[in-house]
DNA sequence: GACAGAGCGGTTTTT
DNA sequence: CCGCTCTGTC
């Protein structure tokens, strides 16, 4: 059953609507829902129905939904703002300056890209800097005729930059919004086809959103009255990629018939977490005005807890997760342990790994981050996509081939000489006379090697698996690694890989530029989900979910807040609000219990011993009120006391074990 | 000219 | 702790 509110959003069909969803308060419920009454109502056919989220993984379970409830739900367009922005670009490839096949580059080759385009001795650094203002540039829709900076070159670098990519047929995550942006606005006609074919857009997590990702929809909607979009101001946790809170007021100065619907009532959590999560993002100023409660029951008090040490937490926090699922026979999937970064997930891990206990980790280092995926899909790129001078440069000499330095920057200057790519310079025999025999030779092997497998007549998959056997990758991993559990641990990196590409080819039988194109936009390896295991996440990823039990660690001055929103706090406070925000998304995650920690001396990262830090518990803590907790008084324990305290519970934990 | 081994510097959050 | 840069060797 629907509530009154969630009702109202469900059947506010004539006017542009924004719905402000509190944390739990059941909008992805909503969103279905009014996509299964479009379609009952024949307000709109399924395949003119769009709707965006800003995570593949939320795309999925909204679809996953929408197949329960929705018939003929299978033409429903559910995507990522991304993968939608791929498919515009890809369908009217042929009103924009790319090719078909075109690749899609991670943030680290772009980073190569740029400093490839700087004059000679040139750091990283400089080029780490562009990279980060051009990304911003980009996210505020603005051309390089239209930017100001202070950085000599820096707009100059950013035209080179878009130019280079046109070039080599590659675009960039940014990119994939931006372009189809300037395609929309620059031709009248694809804008109109597109505005016609969306009948109903619905956004999800719309305070997310930056300002080109805001111009896309408002261009894609013209009129604009069949747009919803469901948001939450207080969760928005992505300012630092350019999202712009204020897109919810330009809502209502570009909608002038926007209508506005609140959902306050909480359906995940009992009311003193309710209540914390409440007074915590008090504290920072709104714009809407919202306030959360919930019919559960007051629930358990929060527990926040004093550490020694980063080590202890953990062990403690593993401890709790085993005696928890002992007393309350829950699974372990009903647990979630959550943190500010990706380091923090180290020592837990080793805990839960020692006690033997399941854990799925989500986001830590992408599976995509690794050397040997990023060979492989350079191959991919380079099969698909000739053009790719980055995954040519990758995938010249690895594994080797006797191609080194010297070779590679000839090749390179005769490019861009005769205006070529690489590997079009490579395939022309006659250009490469200027090298030296050997070296030509070994280029040629390597030219063949490419084309032989760009024109097998067979699935991707197979064609990867022909050219991983070729070039004998298995065995270079095994050579490159220095020690045994590297080696174990990167063979099993390739063998999933190719499994799971084998397992894509074997459903969807996809041609190497499909495969790409999946690939590309993928950020995880499809999680195999673990049935009964704890989840470890950022508070980032964790956005979305909800758990029975929530341990929420690290939560101290320096971590969250994080040390950097410090750093430029006299300046602005809003990179204290958005830690704030990623409390209160921590928060209201848990269902029934929430345990918070924070531990009293933590290591400097890449130092010894005696090196030990002490920030002091996060400011977010002093504003949960007493009442709501017990065991923030642990906070004025001496050592002894909190020790004893530990020993006790510990002993409790193995008087029932033993039972 | 290519490559192996040794030293150094750098961690927020992600499509 | 891992990947990149510099150096000496083949």
């Amino acid at each position: 059953m629907l509530n009154p509110q969630q009702q109202a959003a469900v059947e506010k069909t004539d006017r542009p609507l924004l719905v402000l969803a509190g944390a739990g308060c059941g909008k992805t419920r909503v969103i279905t829902e009014k996509m299964a009454h479009l379609i009952r109502t024949r307000f709109c056919s399924p395949d003119g129905m769009f709707a965006i989220t800003f995570t593949n993984k939320a795309a999925k379970e909204m679809k996953q939904r929408a197949m329960q409830m929705i018939q003929g739900g299978e033409g429903l367009n559910i995507s990522t703002f991304h993968s939608l922005g791929l498919r515009l670009m890809q369908q009217e490839i042929a009103h924009t300056q790319f090719h078909r096949g075109f690749s899609i580059l991670d943030a680290s080759e772009c980073q190569k890209v740029i400093l490839s385009l700087l004059p000679k001795g040139f750091k990283k650094e400089l080029a780490n800097q562009l990279q980060w203002q051009i990304s911003g540039w980009k996210n505020a829709g603005l051309k390089p005729e239209q930017v100001e900076t202070t950085v000599p070159m820096a707009a100059e670098i950013y035209q080179q930059y878009l130019n280079y990519m046109v070039n080599i047929n590659a675009m960039d995550f940014d990119d994939l919004i931006l372009r189809p942006l300037w395609l929309l606005n620059g031709h009248q006609e694809v804008r109109e086809r597109w505005q016609q074919r969306i009948d109903y857009l619905m956004v999800d997590e719309y305070q997310d959103t930056n300002t080109s990702q805001y111009q896309l929809i408002k261009t894609l909607m013209g009129q604009g009255n069949h747009l919803t979009c469901v948001g939450d101001d207080d969760q928005s946790i992505y300012g630092w990629r350019g999202a712009q809170i204020e897109n919810l007021q330009l809502l209502q100065r570009d909608f002038p018939r926007l209508a506005v619907v609140k959902l306050e009532q909480n359906y995940r959590s009992s009311s003193i977490i309710l209540q914390a999560a409440n007074e915590v993002i008090k504290n920072n100023p709104h714009p809407f005005d919202k306030k959360i409660w919930s019919d559960l029951g007051e629930g358990e008090p929060i527990n926040i807890t004093a550490y020694q040490s980063a080590e202890e937490e953990a062990e403690q926090v593993v401890t709790d997760i085993c005696f928890q699922k002992r007393v309350n026979l829950k699974n372990y999937s009903d647990y979630a342990i959550l943190y500010r970064s990706n380091h923090q997930a180290k020592l837990l891990e080793q805990a839960l790994r020692i006690n033997n206990i399941p854990y799925q980790m989500s986001g830590g280092r992408s599976f995509f981050d690794y050397s040997e995926i990023k060979d492989l899909m350079a191959y991919i790129r380079l099969l698909a996509n000739p053009r790719d001078n980055s995954a040519f440069l990758r995938c010249i000499n690895t594994p080797k081939r006797g191609i080194g330095m010297q070779t590679v920057q000839q090749i390179s200057l005769i490019a861009k000489h005769q205006g070529k790519s690489f590997f079009q310079t490579c395939s022309e025999s006659q250009i490469l006379n200027e090298l030296s025999p050997s070296a030509k030779q070994k280029v040629t092997a390597f030219v063949h090697l490419i084309q032989n497998h760009q024109q097998m007549k067979t699935t991707a998959d197979k064609v990867l698996t022909s050219l991983v056997s070729q070039i004998d990758y298995i065995n270079w991993v095994n050579i490159s690694a220095n020690n045994k559990t590297a080696k174990i641990n990167k063979t099993k990196l390739v063998r999933d890989f190719l499994k799971w590409v084998d397992a894509i080819g074997s459903n969807k039988s996809f041609n190497m530029e499909e495969l790409m194109n999946y690939l590309s936009l993928q950020t995880s390896q499809e999680e195999e989900n673990k049935e009964d295991a704890v989840k470890m996440m950022t508070l980032h990823a964790a956005k979305g979910l909800e758990f029975e039990h929530v341990y929420l660690v690290g939560v101290e001055e320096g971590i969250l807040p994080h040390a950097n929103s410090l750093a430029d706090a006299n300046e602005s406070n809003d990179a204290v609000e958005e830690e704030r925000r990623l409390m209160y998304v921590g928060i209201t995650r848990a269902m029934r219990r929430l345990k918070v920690s924070y531990v009293k001396k933590r290591k400097k990262r890449f130092q010894d011993d005696n090196s030990d830090t002490f920030s002091g518990p996060s400011r977010f803590l002093d504003e949960i009120p007493a009442e709501l907790t017990h065991g923030y008084h642990q906070k004025n324990l001496t050592v002894e006391q909190q020790k004893a305290n530990n020993k006790k519970n510990f002993a409790a934990l193995k008087a029932l074990f033993e039972e």
